[in-house]
DNA sequence: ACGCTCAATCTCGTATGCATGAATGGATCG
DNA sequence: CGATCCATTCATGCATACGAGATTGAGCGT
């Protein structure tokens, strides 16, 4: 699962970890140069992440200000459900037309995953392992396209409900939810899997409630903590000088 | 419709243009020299041009190698078209949900244009018109990320359509379809419209036949007519010398 | 005391330079 | 005569430099 690590995709990993649990808030400046120097990488790479966040609509970067992590609104978020929902029926029958037995141990091995993980109390885990099931079911459905488009809107579903949602769910009331879809997979239910995948995403979109003010955090201190986390190592990573000839 | 016209839109759009027109053909070296001095401007924006294009579909960039414009597999085309007719059905589905009487004109407007220039052989432009009915029809969904995966869709079907499709029959049979579609619309007949979509899509899809090899283009000739049509001016741009203090 | 103007500073936009890795053509060997 | 290996050339990866626009804070005026 890891990457190969070449440092832009650390950044890149840190940056959209860090906003998805809310370490960046909404509205937190992310200067090119300060990221830069902790990722001991030049504007020029810092800018072509950034450029990626915001195709991800993690990053709000306009033309010449200091780029920001995004703030989305209700309508983008409505938006966003909406084509989610769509891409998940579509998934869905997808799945069910090119089932092979292997996928319900697959799909049922990363529920009991995120089971784990929320009985660790790891919610950050969980919450991630809750939107993977969706993203290994688009994938599943053997259509790469549609596979990256689920990735980009479970990322994008994930920082709304960071920002409207009730602060500790994190993702999903629960994967039983999961395994009742996983189960009309298996039986070839089109229409009840869809049914239930709807009834999720409803769920989970109905927690666009709350509101919050984005308050200035020490961006040092997180991006040392992601970065750290990733690439295994902590603290500034200081540019590699001119190397000896 | 004309962008504001900073020089990398310019760059990107003549870029586009030039590939979905199929004077530059899938497999076409695009060094990012050749074009920044073709378009007045340094690699960096030519990279960050191509890097767009390259999110799009239309270029193919591998780590160290010269881009090249995108050779799509017939995989992937299958995985274009599928995602594309779900999300099509989507979007009449929405737009029947939000019908105003405006909408049929709108829609019939931009098919008549499609005649026009039908009529006045000009199949390029027709082409882009019958794609730009299937952006308009998102557009009118009011969902902008549906639009924008609309969007990127047509633009890789165009593409696909080019490399794999009959020479001449540049992107649908012809404007009948869009009327019909137009129609189950105003009568908010959903199961109607989508099937007329659907069939529309099939109608579309089932062009995946030839093949042509990459032949070798003059790929300044090719640049300096396109970013002509597109800026207003012709021939090679010159880099913007230091200027005087 | 409050608001406005302007200057100092902080960042971004863009071009360019240097180093490294790919592509290519020629020379050599089988 | 043909294939392979190496050197030269070309094109990219990345950092850095310089100029310009945005931001903000101080000083002035009302």
């Amino acid at each position: 699962m890891t990457r190969p690590s070449p440092r832009t995709d650390i950044a890149h990993e840190a940056l959209k970890q860090a906003i998805l649990e809310r370490a960046l808030q909404p509205g937190t400046k992310l200067p090119e140069d300060e990221i830069g120097a902790h990722f001991g990488m030049s504007r020029t790479l810092v800018r072509a992440v950034l450029a990626k966040l915001q195709s991800e609509g993690l990053v709000d970067a306009r033309p010449k200000r200091t780029a920001i992590v995004a703030q989305p609104t209700l309508a983008e978020a409505r938006d966003v459900f909406e084509v989610r929902r769509g891409l998940e029926a579509q998934a869905v029958d997808l799945v069910i037309k090119r089932w092979k037995p292997s996928f319900g141990a697959e799909l049922e091995g990363l529920v009991r995953e995120e089971d784990a993980a929320r009985e660790r109390h790891e919610e950050h885990v969980a919450g991630r392992l809750g939107g993977e099931f969706h993203i290994r079911l688009a994938k599943l459905s053997g259509n790469v396209l549609l596979e990256r488009y689920m990735s980009e809107l479970v990322t994008r579903c994930s920082l709304i409900l960071a920002v409207y949602g009730s602060p500790h769910s994190h993702d999903h009331s629960g994967p039983n939810e999961h395994i009742e879809i996983i189960a009309a997979l298996r039986a070839g239910d089109a229409a009840k899997a869809i049914g239930l995948m709807d009834a999720h995403m409803s769920v989970v979109e109905r927690r666009a409630m709350h509101d919050t003010d984005p308050a200035s955090v020490a961006l040092g201190d997180v991006l040392a903590r992601y970065a750290g986390a990733i690439a295994g190592r902590d603290g500034a990573i200081p540019l590699k000088q001119k190397r000896a000839k």
